[in-house]
DNA sequence: CGCGCATAGTTGAACTCTCAACTATGGAGC
DNA sequence: GCTCCATAGTTGAGAGTTCAACTATGCGCG
């Protein structure tokens, strides 16, 4: 028999650990009320409309889109069918690869998405921005990098 | 017309923002996807069984657990009934307050619990403690805090 | 007591996400 | 050209979340 001794959490990384738990959960649940409050739609397809308002010509390949945003393929097909009942994506066959589909920003998408930023980015500051040092911020930005990529 | 100056976000802050946005996703989708398979439930049924294991004779008011995990009533009142299919919590109603329901780790929901927790706990390790000095650890809790009681 | 508002908790519908299964096309190697 | 496997994307079912509506009980106040 295999055993392996849990290598626990002390109190310092226990508390560190809840705090980080209800604070992300607090930032996105207020994120995520407010988009669909004022936008209609949730942060996560929020961020599928600046992924393709930053990409050329507002389109990307769907796997590419998927990447971008950190979605699965499948969360990706189902919220751009989404996004298309809105009206605020389209479809396209891909021109090189005809397994592929591009998503494309629609101009009524990019108007919704033009409209909503401004709130959004507020949203971001008051929950975020403004609580936190600029010190803070950088080591945040740190932190992120060393989970992403650790 | 109000016109109001959006405080856009500089360029520090836009790479802050996403780089948090992009590791709080993985980390959470990586102990999701790990807890769902090892245990069968997701983190926020998790949480729940943790904090009633932590509560005097492994019982809490609906509310107060809501409270404790960051839970909407309605959030907390469906997992519940999920939780209480499955054996691993059940309800009873509150002796001093005929409104109140006291939901209860059973013995096997605690069995469970004691089960998936070392291999929880690893994954936690393993996708965000094992990539941060100890500074950062600190530093992590700190800015939670700012977010959360900011 | 009885009115009125607050609190506790539940419910159903609509929505989003996950997972596994599936179709279809691309590409390497013989 | 075929075979085989990889890649692209979709689909449907099941599970979790949200939101608003609802029931029931507590509690302050005249």
């Amino acid at each position: 028999m295999m055993v392996v001794m849990t290598r626990w959490l002390d109190d310092q990384e226990q508390a560190a650990w809840r705090a980080f738990l209800g604070a992300t959960r607090a930032l996105m649940d207020a994120l995520d009320r407010e988009l669909q409050h004022e936008a209609g739609m949730p942060h996560a397809y929020y961020e599928i409309l600046v992924r393709l308002s930053e990409a050329p010509e507002h389109m990307m390949r769907m796997s590419e889109l998927a990447d971008a945003c950190g979605s699965s393929r499948s969360r990706l097909s189902h919220a751009v069918a989404r996004l298309e009942e809105s009206g605020w994506v389209r479809r396209q066959d891909c021109p090189t690869d005809r397994r592929g589909q591009l998503a494309v920003l629609t101009e009524e998408g990019y108007r919704v998405l033009v409209e909503a930023a401004p709130g959004h980015v507020e949203g971001v500051r008051r929950h975020l921005f403004d609580r936190l040092t600029k010190d803070q911020v950088a080591e945040l930005h740190r932190i992120s990098d060393a989970i992403l990529k650790g």
